[in-house]
DNA sequence: CGGCGTCATGGTAACGCAAACAATACCCCG
DNA sequence: CGGGGTATTGTTTGCGTTACCATGACGCCG
């Protein structure tokens, strides 16, 4: 057998397609598994054929192929990262710890796009998802999944699922949004805030339900009314359409908690507008902690969330399953902290001058 | 030859394995030839024949093994997606786009995790790279990359690469960073600013110096003098010191261009901390148009760079090189387009107070 | 010096799939 | 009724790799 020179169409061109090991072998005078051994940095070969050897792979530029690798070991050392928005902070930040935490271990991270969650569906015979030459799975919910139930029946891979709802019966990771959502609001109320609006992200998030949820239930716990949710899309647009609407049906708030950090820009910019200032008319507490809260005008107080161990910890759970741990199911949730900068402070003792 | 029940050790259970081809065949009782014919959705099959093979493919949770049909095609169906630094606004909205881009051509996209530059060398006697299961790659560089000659040696993959030096035989993708540049100069010399500093990104960043440069020829231009300029990390911080240590060293200019958004809001912050205010006593324009641009306070004026089109165009590129396009080695430049906000305004007439 | 263990290397087969080719059944038309 | 298609299905083969087993060479010990 000869796989070599298969195109010998013009002599002394290099054929058409890579080296393969056994062009190797040929080259170098052994066996194809030989030059497996070396290639895999087996110790059992003597050196001076393994030299001989890695002047052939030289010579030939040789390179493993990793499709019968992949075929011959039924592994892909790959994770897939699923995803229906890759553009939102959170979900970028736990990509890139996912691929460190990944690369780490010697794996890929690939991008299973789906742009539409309903896609998840057994969409004709096949689930898509599980074609794929991933080993595991990592699905970033930020938003409801409907069809998630038949997605457990269907998929034959270990999965790991980040920034849900609780509720699933999968191995999940989240950032602790009560935890978080707690210290936002009791911070407030620790500077003697009790009329405190929060706006929030829009209602298909999990998170944004969560953060929602809390701030009720902790204004609750200390006795206060809270003020109807301002519902918004993440976005600072959306925030500030939301602030002045909120300014012009009646008296501001001595305090916002924003759903996230952009928001809360978008909410000083809106309090700004109405000629007020930050904080010592209203204080703004934000969610994320984005690079550009420790720079804006003011600082921003926000709550930060660890979407790195977030995704290192996603990864090593999903991993832990590849290798056959039994799936437990466990939730684990990251903690966050408050980081207290210039945008809030004291309330006011006088009244809100009105606008 | 029957590889079905490989593991026959408790009657009943199904095999460890997935289900191959050949266990629908049998259950299905036709060839796998014909199961394949099935499952690839070619027409030449009797539809009583097809609902058959479906029904077997359901019963037994088959999905066609995406490692054998790669070694089959000799394809991946995905892209490599290189950086050392997804971090950065440009570099995940990038990604973004090239993983749009790259599923609606029905491809996947693998991150090829590259921590440290100098890793593109010949590592041992392979290039990891070539490893990987990509059909090619997308080479993202912010940095410069010492051994990227040796690359072209031995890269025998399409490549593609974005955010680079014009200096490079591949196929380049990039911002019109001049264009770019100019159009923030040029604004703020025509609101009569004659005193600009330019705050840059770091020296290893072909991107940061191309802007420099570019400041500089077109202060030149102008027939004005040109500020040293302030070197950076991109990060709003590293702005921030240095635009402090500016305005101790001796008088504020009128207006300062900064390399990003990021570092343009630690200008701002600076200068505010001075007490001097924006833009009456000092202009400033950033580069990027991130989104906090539009809501910080005031408004940032900014270049805005294209990266979905960057993200978009390179991908296309590569697709039709994966196709056998011969690699013309063109280089594209994606202009960019100046969004005047409330950052920048005419020049004082009268001197800038002395601080 | 013979037997046995160890080391280095080679041969064979199989991973799952699909292209190429082969075979069969059936139909139409002369 | 037979030749030559067309439609459907089956068989063989090989993609590149590595696990498994076989083989041969060598050295050591009794």
């Amino acid at each position: 057998m000869t796989p070599a020179s298969n195109t010998p169409s013009e002599p002394g061109s290099q054929p058409k397609g890579r080296a393969s090991i056994y062009d190797v072998a040929a080259h170098a005078g052994v066996s194809a598994q030989t030059v497996s051994r070396v290639a895999n940095g087996q110790t059992n070969v003597r050196p001076t054929t393994r030299d001989r050897v890695l002047e052939s792979i030289q010579a030939l530029g040789y390179r493993p192929n990793s499709a019968a690798r992949n075929l011959k070991s039924g592994k892909f050392r790959s994770i897939g990262f699923v995803t229906f928005n890759l553009a939102t902070l959170g979900n970028e930040q736990t990509l890139n710890a996912v691929a460190e935490a990944s690369e780490k271990a010697g794996y890929t991270t690939t991008l299973l796009p789906v742009t539409d969650p309903t896609k998840l569906d057994v969409a004709g015979a096949f689930s898509r998802l599980e074609e794929q030459a991933v080993d595991g799975i990592i699905l970033v919910m930020s938003a409801e999944v409907g069809s998630l139930d038949e997605l457990k029946v269907t998929l034959g891979l270990p999965l790991v699922i980040v920034d849900s709802d609780a509720m699933l019966p999968y191995t999940i990771v989240d950032t602790d949004q009560e935890q978080g959502s707690g210290l936002a609001v009791r911070h407030l109320l620790d500077l003697g805030h009790r009329d405190i609006v929060h706006v929030s992200g829009p209602e298909i998030s999990f998170s944004a339900r969560r953060r929602a949820e809390t701030y009720r239930t902790t204004m609750a716990e200390a006795g206060l009314e809270a003020r109807p949710v301002l519902v918004g899309d993440w976005s600072a647009q959306s925030a500030l359409a939301l602030t002045r609407e909120l300014f012009a049906d009646g008296p501001p708030p001595t305090a916002v908690f924003a759903g996230n950090d952009q928001m809360a820009l978008g909410v000083i910019h809106a309090i700004r507008e109405r000629g007020l200032r930050v904080p010592e008319d209203v204080s703004v507490v934000g969610f994320d902690d984005a690079e550009e809260a420790a720079v804006s005008w003011p600082a921003l107080t926000t709550v930060h969330q660890n979407f790195d161990q977030v995704g290192r910890n996603a990864t090593s759970l999903l991993l832990s399953l590849i290798d056959g741990a039994p799936d437990t199911r466990r939730k684990v949730l990251i903690p966050t902290h408050l980081v207290v900068r210039d945008s809030t402070g004291p309330v006011r003792s006088g009244p809100v001058p009105s606008a």
